[in-house]
DNA sequence: GGATTTACTTGATCCGGGTCAAATGAAACT
DNA sequence: AGTTTCATTTGACCCGGATCAAGTAAATCC
């Protein structure tokens, strides 16, 4: 209980669980953020980072289970992932639940919840991590104000428009194959822009979580893994995953579909 | 070839085939515009609707087949169907094509381009159609000296957001059925919403296009068309359709997937 | 440490919807 | 009007992945 907590995707925080992270730790100032390239800061001027960096808040770190919002709740501030993992989901009446994404370090979490002024979705921490917040108001306030980072807000909205449609495109049209590999190179990509090993790395979320954010079975998600173990594309030992084949899992992912070729040909 | 233009979606056009538009007709502003409260112009002052009218470029009709932008054109404006309807789509380099959606009158187009500057999807008429152009550079300046607009323009990036998000979630769970359903639902609310009926249409896309949007084959849409009718939930007569039972294809969307609750009794 | 719970794996079976093939029907072309 | 072309429908068949059913291994709880 003293030790180590899960090194699922903290090897940015390895944080000793059960103690209180020191707030001068994490008091940092975005300026000297190594996220700052990922984050909002992209494109500001210094002087417009600090006033920027004078409305978040630095909230005490979350461990796994607890909410950022739940769906329904008021729209107050928007949540950058400074350590650890975030997943969001949407939830039916019944209780079934769509995983819509695992948010990593830099990522921008209720961009969603701006129109209606309330969360249409739920965020919960996957596993310890500390989360900036940036209340949305103020947010505005100083966008109007500073120029680019209106700009900034604009590029920020719309990037997550284009990412959507991506999974749009994977759930539409791709093979479950296809799916888990994607998956696992979106993950590879983004430790690497993270200074992570992109090929040897720890899930934080469950086989039933990915299995519910590729619209597949935990079972074909468990047999995918097995099979891909097997063709030497990667290791799996639980939540440890070490990408062995990186080629062969982009080249698994880049060639497109070939439905309309073939009937071109015949 | 004199007659009107096919029917489709065109109630609010009905613009003889081969006549030049008058321009007079299509110069209207943003003011007297039917669509204002779809449209950007929703929650602006009267003078800031004045102001924004002054940057909006509205074109000469475009005719089926024509394309508002292509997939790598350098973004330059957004786009707002006026009449008629708009298909956008992704396309992969064998030629796969995956249909993102189809765009009815008061709709905006070109939100996925901010980021890179440059548009990740084509768009392309469906039918005879009016367009107004919003150069986003001006509508960037506009924004930063009139605060609403600013705000405006962040809901309407965050709404679709949240329906990129309801997509998802339809392509990831549903069942054929359910997003056959779920499709013509759409329609038919965003009908109602313009004034036209909402059981009562005509389809501007082909099967094809219905199937690729929804991740289905031609073949699925075709039968699920004359299950529908066979059921009497509808009247298909080739692109014309009736939806004679609304309720009946609301409580099919409506009730949401089952299979964490059936797990939870047992 | 042993018991319980939860996560994951593996095998067997089934079915929704894709694929293939062909017919029919509209629309466009000559 | 007759031909070509393209869209849609319908039928037959098949397969990928869901579902069902155990079995196994971790993690959590006493």
């Amino acid at each position: 209980m003293v030790g180590m907590n899960t090194p699922a995707l903290t090897t940015l925080t390895a944080v000793p669980e059960g103690k209180v992270i020191s707030f001068e730790s994490i008091r940092v100032a975005c300026r000297n953020c190594t996220l700052m390239t990922l984050c909002l800061p992209l494109g500001l001027a210094p002087e417009d980072v600090e006033r920027l960096d004078s409305i978040v808040r630095r909230n005490r770190p979350l461990h796994r289970g607890d909410f950022l919002f739940q769906s329904g709740d008021r729209f107050r501030s928007l949540f950058v992932v400074k350590t650890g993992s975030v997943k969001t989901f949407a939830q039916s009446p019944e209780g079934g639940e769509q995983v819509l994404g695992f948010h990593l370090p830099g990522e921008i979490i209720g961009l969603d919840a701006i129109d209606k002024d309330a969360h249409v979705c739920s965020a919960k921490v996957l596993e310890t991590s500390a989360v900036c917040e940036l209340p949305f108001g103020r947010l505005e306030e100083l966008s109007v104000t500073i120029p680019s980072l209106q700009h900034q807000m604009y590029r920020l909205l719309s990037k997550e428009i284009a990412h959507e449609t991506e999974m749009l495109l994977l759930l539409g049209k791709k093979s479950a194959e296809d799916r888990l590999a994607t998956f696992l190179l979106s993950l590879s990509q983004r430790f690497r822009k993270r200074g992570l090993s992109p090929t040897d790395f720890y899930l934080s979320m469950s086989r039933h979580e990915i299995g519910n954010y590729l619209g597949l079975a935990v079972e074909t998600v468990s047999r995918l893994f097995t099979r891909f173990h097997e063709e030497g594309l990667l290791k799996v030992d639980r939540k440890h995953i070490q990408l062995t084949n990186l080629d062969a899992i982009e080249a698994m992912v880049i060639r497109a579909p070939v439905e309309e070729f073939r009937r071109r040909i015949s």
